[in-house]
DNA sequence: ATATTTACTACGTCAGTCGTAGTACGACAG
DNA sequence: CTGTCGTACTACGACTGACGTAGTAAATAT
């Protein structure tokens, strides 16, 4: 229980999968690290899930795929690329997110209170 | 999308519920109206959801259910009132809660942004 | 040479949500 | 006194996202 329980982030994982290539197109093992490292180890997703969300947001459009052909250094990888479609799904996240964490803030007992009052 | 897309919150129904019976016992249809009132119709839990989520607290031992008997006022109802399992849980997923936010918000941008740095 | 890291793919399971449907009782209107 | 509406559920099945396990294979470090 001292790692976040990942039934929690469901649904955000897409999300911040396209937060990350908004900035430029990448592919799942830095995906991956970047994740860990902004969240300071508090967040690392799987690799089962990473790349599951990859081939479902392809699909419905949010990124494209390409190979790192060229350039010999490096294994060949699977870059990907957020869409236009991609960026407005992101910014409709965005603000849905606003509007999760008012509502779930409701249920959310202040802490350092002794009583159950609300 | 103009409501709050519920699988969000999933993971986090349970807790609303809990907190709901932490003030006192209650039965669905009054929990529902609750979370309705308090989110001010931001979120309206399905019934089907409402229900399941119930028999699997009581089968984890966080709520315990009995029924209405005395009183002829009203129809015949199942309440449930919430155990220290219950209140512990509640309090575990409350802290968890505070984890989650931190983490998600590394990946939102914030409004009204024209560029994306980050 | 070999172990580790990188970079995936495949397969199957599970839990929580939700659509659809149906039951049944009580109150209230016409 | 009959039908409709609100209340209070139960049953069943479908779907989706997450994830455990396993395996492949090239690049890099030891």
């Amino acid at each position: 229980m001292n790692s976040i329980s990942s039934d929690v982030i469901r649904g955000y994982n897409d999300t911040m999968i396209l937060y990350l290539l908004l900035e430029k197109p990448s592919y799942g093992y830095e995906i991956s690290k970047q994740i860990k490292q902004l969240t300071r180890e508090k967040y690392i997703i799987k690799e089962t899930t990473l790349y599951s969300a990859f081939t479902r947001m392809e699909k419905h459009g949010y990124i494209v795929s390409f190979s790192s052909d060229e350039e010999g250094s490096g294994k060949r990888r699977t870059y990907y690329r957020i869409t236009e479609a991609g960026r407005q799904y992101y910014m409709a996240k965005r603000d849905e997110w606003q509007l999760t964490k008012e509502v779930i803030e409701h249920f959310i007992l202040k802490e350092g209170s002794g009583n159950g009052n609300h």
